[in-house]
DNA sequence: AGACTATACCTCGCTGTGCGAGGTATAGGA
DNA sequence: TCCTATACCTCGCACAGCGAGGTATAGTCT
């Protein structure tokens, strides 16, 4: 499948740590729109990057509110590569068969 | 999700009417190998296009076999135009968060 | 004749993603 | 007091995607 999710929350986090919330209003904001993660997504994948070893779960307490920042490890951080070559390759792809003008 | 198969589908009858076998044929080759549709995937799809009113089926017999050749509906046309729309801002949603440099 | 490959269709059943709906709790403004 | 924003969470459904397997014909190779 697309994995999508996935992709775009391992790619913000390669940047910096950031906490659920956050990584949500951010995809809002950068994608204009066209990408919003329901919070029914986002928190099972973090806790399931995070199982797998793909992330690290820095819960703070920040003005009376916890905050659980998330940092990508290594293991992340090769994921992410392949992923990240994978959407290539299928946007690419199907960007092909999308702007075929005519083709016998 | 995605719907990409459903949506390069579309997208190929949009040109001219196709079988199945050909179909498949015709992704593999077009996205180089990037978006390949199993039998297992493809023929239910097209089976459900067709239930949708998006296709409309057209057996023939050629050289002893049966091919269904499949030809796209004015709803089905219409169908691809709002899929198209779709995948292209998902894909430049994608494509911006890919692509961010640093962004603070 | 027998075996194998390519063409051409099909279904069944699993897996896992995506997602909405709902739930908890704090801070702050109206 | 109530509402909104922040910030987390879980449950359970629906459904796409997919592999594996099955049928049948035509042609080729041995």
């Amino acid at each position: 499948m697309s994995g999508v999710p996935e992709l775009v929350v391992l790619r913000l986090l390669a940047q910096r740590e950031m906490y659920g919330y956050e990584i949500a209003r951010t995809l809002k904001v950068l994608s204009q729109g066209a990408l919003t993660l329901g919070e029914g997504v986002l928190y099972p994948a973090l806790h399931a990057l995070e199982t797998r070893g793909l992330l690290r779960a820095l819960p703070r307490q920040v003005e009376g509110r916890t905050r659980i920042y998330y940092r990508l490890t290594p293991r992340g951080r090769r994921r992410l590569a392949r992923l990240a070559a994978n959407w290539q390759q299928l946007s690419e792809g199907v960007g092909r068969i999308l702007g075929v003008a005519d083709h016998d």
